[in-house]
DNA sequence: TCATCATATATCGATGATCTTTATATGGGT
DNA sequence: ACCCATATAAAGATCATCGATATATGATGA
């Protein structure tokens, strides 16, 4: 799983959230680091409702546009939690070896 | 950065290895878990050495066969070590919306 | 008022990067 | 004769990026 969909996973574990609420949070949750682009976004949601990971909340009419609302299903959140352990563990490991051998940026 | 990428410059950290060295170490570096494919690594060790990450470390002619290793440049580490907080991050903030909703296979 | 511009929202298509799959080549060990 | 270690290459898949389009409302300004 890549960046963008685990970050878009991770704001849905917040409850329920349209498209461009989706862009809000997860530019939020990434302290400005990662913007994501309406074509990511999108063509994620469809591949993750596919993938049974979310699904379809409801749709609101605001100020004259639509608002689709995804939320995170059960296993949506099961597979999140496995992802963010494994990058953890990962992290881990590198962040080990860099001390190990005395580099890595840790000015 | 993806993950198999990101896995070949952490088995680079603990000093220059080869292509098939690469291999084992992920896998161990990963409990069993990521087994990279031949194809993966040696298009990645050309990408990772033309963006001076990684460097042609030396041959060595074992039983008639070339072994070509790789070292981590400065750049190499730092990137790793970058990469390797960002995921921190990411998989921290995952988990703290996940425990905060009460979901998340922590059975 | 009317035209224009910006904003929020969603959609679509082309392109690009990275990974997977599969096949090929070679020399030594069993 | 076959398997293993090692490297290379090409086709295909997946996912993300970039850039464009569409629509309705709100804001700006002549």
């Amino acid at each position: 799983m890549q960046e963008p969909t685990f970050l878009i996973l991770t704001a849905l574990v917040a409850g329920p959230q349209h498209g461009y609420g989706v862009i809000s949070d997860v530019e939020q949750i990434s302290a400005g680091r990662v913007r994501l682009r309406a074509g990511t976004l999108y063509a994620a949601f469809d591949r993750l409702q596919e993938e049974g990971l979310i699904v379809e909340d409801r749709e609101e009419i605001v100020d004259g546009r639509v608002r689709r609302y995804y939320k995170l299903t059960d296993d949506g959140a099961t597979r999140l939690a496995a992802e963010a352990e494994r990058m953890r563990r990962h992290a881990r490991a590198a962040s080990a070896r860099l001390r190990a051998a005395g580099l890595g940026g840790m000015a």
